[in-house]
DNA sequence: TCAAATTACGGTCGACGTAAGGATC
DNA sequence: GATCCTTACGTCGACCGTAATTTGA
């Protein structure tokens, strides 16, 4: 797992689009799909219901987000710590 | 980054050693070499001090330490918990 | 039909392991 | 000389974007 990963269904979160976050990072649709289809391959479960138009979260989705929002801070901190070290 | 590099991070400062770690994780001493020069890269500073036989940390990498610890729990958790809800 | 996500495809970049090199003890 | 980390090198898999396909409104 990577954190970008964890970036993109953030921003897929907010935005309630893959599209939408696509542009956010600067990635295609396609690739970014791809990301997430790959995360959710390696959790053994779904993170979106994407039958409707705009994606929602599922029950699974809802748990992995609480989680993605503290270790994408814990990240954050950790470069600013880090590189103030220097 | 990867959750990945973080976890090798963890190893070699367990076990003081690179090769030691690399076993753990059953990739080469290589792979594992180029992984943390790629993730000192990534963050601007050394992590180890290699000018001696056992491996030190540096300043920084103390620093990632503590933040690496963390994420690896953090990363444990949301594991378990988003496979405990489906 | 329009918008949005997935799949197919081809090219390129990165990751891996083996083996050689350099350094420490 | 032995051990450990890094660099060189060749191969193979992964990632990316474009374009085609599918599906929901």
């Amino acid at each position: 797992m990577d954190i970008r990963q964890i970036e993109y269904f953030l921003s897929i979160v907010e935005t309630g689009s893959f599209s939408a976050a696509a542009d956010e990072h600067y990635i295609s649709q396609s690739s970014l799909s791809k990301k997430i289809i790959a995360l959710e391959k390696e959790l053994g479960v779904p993170l979106f219901d994407r039958s409707k138009r705009k994606v929602f979260l599922t029950d699974a989705g809802e748990v992995f987000l609480e989680h993605a929002r503290k270790i994408h801070l814990a990240h954050k901190a950790m470069i600013f710590d880090v590189a103030g070290s220097k």
